[in-house]
DNA sequence: TATTGTTATACTCTATAACTATA
DNA sequence: TATAGTTATAGAGTATAACAATA
């Protein structure tokens, strides 16, 4: 079958991320993590006592869809909330939040390295810095 | 904010796909297409008289979920299917079809030049090879 | 006035299972 | 037996609007 999509770099950016979060999300799913919640647990060990919205603005998730993310979490006793003042929360890793973040931030360094890995030698370095450029 | 993540390739996919598809989206808007109409009219167009099966095969959408998107072009006026047997459609561009593909692929290629070019010029050419080896 | 946390809601994309009819 | 088209359904991500309480 002709395919003129191929060559198209915004497409094979989407074919390539919808084949990579497959993969992981499936290689979480025994965790009974996610790719946000883990992003979670590991920007929250990096910047404990941050706030939903702090930590939403920097993931570029919205105030409203942190909600039942930071729920989910709780409800797993995986973070902490502690108030700040009257209408801020800070947020912290619990200690099975850290135990549960360090397997799956295993997950994640096996998935990262295989992915880098798939890259022909050429044209690895590249990958990080071009795709930098496409959001940051 | 501290970020561990902005140095993992996999979540800089994520987050460069995320990115670039809501902009690409908002520009399709106008035309009442989304990104998967685009691709669809452009796969037909290439492949004309390929089956629902086929072109969902190469665009990896399950048969399942080619159907709303056929209805939806169909009710349009944008494609049309022929019977090739019993069981087995082609599919085919209308005139109106061929028609609101130009005005689509118009907003395609001024999308992925502008997306290659926010590329700094010394990591442009590694950019499709690299994730091509991601998922092809 | 702006921000935080929250509720409600809707849309898109994707995945699975199952069914009918035909090859 | 395998495939094509379809229906129904569920999960996940994302978007907007609105609200109360607080800074």
């Amino acid at each position: 079958m002709q395919d003129p999509l191929v060559s198209l770099p915004g497409y094979a950016l989407r074919r390539a991320a919808n084949a990579t979060a497959a993969e992981l999300a499936s290689r979480l799913v025994a965790l009974a993590l996610r790719q946000s919640d883990v992003s979670l647990l590991m920007l929250v060990e990096a910047n404990p006592g941050a706030t939903s919205s702090a930590l939403g603005r920097q993931l570029d998730i919205q105030r409203a869809n942190m909600v039942p993310i930071l729920k989910r979490l709780e409800d797993a006793g995986l973070i902490a909330r502690a108030p700040i003042d009257g209408k801020s929360q800070g947020l912290a890793l619990t200690d099975a939040g850290r135990a549960k973040l360090a397997e799956g931030r295993t997950v994640i360094e096996h998935f990262e390295r295989e992915l880098i890995e798939r890259v022909p030698q050429e044209h690895r370095a590249h990958l990080l810095p071009a795709l930098n450029a496409l959001w940051r």
